[in-house]
DNA sequence: GCCCCTCGGTCTATATTTCAAACTCAGATA
DNA sequence: TATCTGAGTTTGAAATATAGACCGAGGGGC
């Protein structure tokens, strides 16, 4: 990533670049965990609320953002014998931020020097995914060998 | 990703999995934007202040926190003939956050229309990059067929 | 020397958000 | 009938964010 030379502003077209408008969404500390548990396919409120230790009042606040930036749906579900429930699981939409999540669980577990005791893996393999960058051609790409490119 | 089936509690060690931490320095509106900054080369706390309208005493108070978590370094440089300022610019550890924001905006681009006006394009290369999940043969893997693995 | 400008902050007083804990409501269970 | 559970909502205190004023050091113009 060049970082050539001191700018007095930024060179960027800010409001068109996207990161400003994921980052409404994303950029919060729950938002992230509670996104977490969808991807890990966990769709009950009591679990959520439970495994990240969000507010309920938060996580109520949250899931309905969430619904309404169309990342979650909210279904209602039958268990053998027990009333209709609701649950949140992940739209098509959601569910493309796994990419997202699996580049910032790398990125976290590369800095740790223990190993990651959660992984993903390809289904019938055995080692986990990484996440790379690649061109054109599908050839990895160094991020230090990246400029930026404006309209 | 596997979804299959309602559970009553979440399979995963949580505290162990590296999002929560993660997501401690991460999960913020500005602070998501501030890195943004610096990947695009914004070193100024003027510049950064006036690009993403963090105000001030917020944009002093992440930037600290950012440095202290090791993802900016604070540095010291002078133009010809005007006095030294301060200025941040990005670790390595702090760099290789790239990978994150490019899946973030790859995410956020693949929602919209219109194509992005920004981009970040292989030096020498015409077309821009795109995130990707490899196996470890190198092989492309389809986000949807990954499996959790714990121990 | 004196005034004014910029940069990189800090301070202050108000507004918003978060939080824990209590409460609600509907259906199942004893 | 009383009780429990899941999925929330309400409440009032505590923490954070915010805009805007202020500050201090270095440089330039006069």
């Amino acid at each position: 990533m060049s970082n050539s030379g001191i700018r007095s502003r930024a060179p960027v077209p800010l409001d068109r670049c996207g990161m400003a408008r994921a980052s409404d969404i994303l950029g919060d500390r729950w938002t992230l965990l509670i996104l977490r548990e969808a991807i890990y396919g966990v769709v009950r409120f009591a679990d959520i609320q439970a495994d990240t230790g969000v507010p309920r009042s938060v996580l109520s606040n949250r899931l309905a953002k969430l619904v309404d930036a169309g990342l979650l749906t909210r279904f209602e579900y039958t268990e053998d014998g027990a009333r209709p429930r609701q649950g949140y699981r992940l739209t098509k939409r959601g569910a493309a931020l796994a990419t997202t999540f699996l580049a910032m669980k790398d990125w976290w577990d590369m800095g740790q020097e223990t190993p990651p005791t959660v992984r993903f893996v390809p289904k019938g393999q055995a080692k986990p995914v990484r996440v790379a960058l690649l061109d054109e051609n599908g050839e990895e790409v160094d991020p230090a060998d990246l400029k930026l490119q404006l309209d």
